[in-house]
DNA sequence: TGGGTTTCTCAGGGAAATCACAGATATCTG
DNA sequence: CAGATATCTGTGATTTCCCTGAGAAACCCA
């Protein structure tokens, strides 16, 4: 099930309207302090454990909707701890944090099940969008709420990653994408270049802040060219997309 | 009888409407897992057995609609595991498991039946597939539910393996067919590599991610030669396919 | 056993995406 | 209106990702 918030922001609830409980499993503190603000900022319950054996024992009484889990954890291996979450959760999706560069660490079989994983270092977005994805698709929200993003003539399918405006199918790279989805899922509010930068760039990207800008006017070639704009500045607060008919 | 999911996933349900069960029965608590996760991803209900035992007790209380059963359990032989189920479920059909090596001609019996083997390691697609087969033709699921799969000018039929784009018939190989089945079981959805490997290619396949890059230029040169393109890539993100007019 | 087929590795080439830099342009303030 | 500040965007370097040819190994069937 979604509703609208007053702010105009799409949130996913469990099919009797209490909110979405997910639980982060990570031993890096850093990490789950930044997954648990995002994620709360989603309107979720959020639990976290720094190992195996809490993960196991915080799963058993929380009952979350969704499981976030690294799989190099000090006490457990991922594995491990996976088989010992499934016998508390059977039917739980779990996204699975995993190291960039221990690529070809077999996550063998591990997304055959309707779980996914994303590479560290992740930006929030991108770890928000899958786990919107595993709980829809888990059934935990209701069914019916759709992947399709729409803001007037403008609208974004988060399972086909096309986009069209007007009916005109328009190519966006990876980045731009997760831009365009973030700017679309808070829609006709302002957001900061901070923001932007915390939410749709890895958490340890460490260039300009002016790629904010650089895609935005990206995102405005492909999205308003020629066309009456939907995305806008604030000068000195941050840009915004709305609707152009209104 | 067939329904399509919200995702554009299509289902195989029971004549009432309600999920098909299935019974897995290994010995190998990592198959029975990967098993069970695939399985209820394609919206069935599961239970596992570890032994032969154990499986005969299960399905005389679960009544599944179809069992896969390993052929080398620590308990029982594989016969007289399948005469007890026979005798709990006569009409129900079974997917054998087996090692590569086994000696066939007893399986080539077994399953003048109406059952069903796949060689172990096998590929989640696979087993999936001889499971919806089986299920479908025991009468279990709406009989009206078919085995061929149509994107735009793409036919793929499931029992006989032929391919056609634009009526014209199309010779693949056997991995080939499974990457496109799972394609196109999957229309207008980016699929990533890792899901793709993790689904089409066996279990135990430890080789390199580029295979999925290479069996995806076999398809293209087979699919698309010459014609508009089916098969898209989403750079960063992964495969997809989609009707060419539209 | 041997030839054809299929599967897979490896590596080079090339295309696309990302980003820094800096000059151009727009907006604000006094 | 002028200067200061903020934003926009063209250019090009770098990196990342993808495609595909060549050939080795495994497999199948006669």
């Amino acid at each position: 099930m979604t509703t609208t918030s007053p702010q105009g922001r799409t949130e996913l609830l469990r099919p009797d309207g209490s909110p979405v409980r997910v639980l982060v499993v990570d031993d890096e503190l850093s990490i789950t302090e930044l997954l648990s603000m995002a994620l709360r900022y989603e309107g979720w319950q959020i639990r976290s454990a720094g190992d195996g054996q809490g993960a196991v024992q915080t799963a058993r009484e929380f009952r979350p909707d969704a499981v976030v889990l690294d799989m190099m954890l000090p006490d457990m291996d991922g594995l491990t701890v996976l088989g010992r979450l499934r016998r508390e959760l059977p039917d739980v999706p779990v996204l699975f944090l995993t190291a960039k560069d221990a690529v070809e660490d077999r996550i063998a079989g591990l997304t055959a099940g309707g779980d996914d994983y994303v590479t560290k270092p992740f930006s929030l977005e991108e770890v928000v969008a899958r786990l919107r994805g595993l709980i829809r698709r888990s059934g935990a929200a209701d069914r019916r709420s759709d992947s399709v993003l729409v803001v007037g003539d403008l609208t974004l399918d988060e399972d086909s990653h096309e986009v069209f405006r007007a009916g005109e199918n328009i190519h966006l790279t990876a980045t731009e994408f997760e831009l365009l989805r973030f700017l679309m899922r808070n829609p006709r509010r302002v957001l900061s270049k901070a923001q932007i930068l915390d939410r749709v760039w890895s958490y340890d990207f460490g260039g300009q802040a002016n790629v904010v800008e650089l895609y935005i006017s990206y995102l405005r070639r492909k999205i308003d060219a020629g066309r009456e704009p939907m995305i806008h500045t604030r000068r000195g607060a941050g840009y915004l997309i709305k609707s152009a008919v209104s």
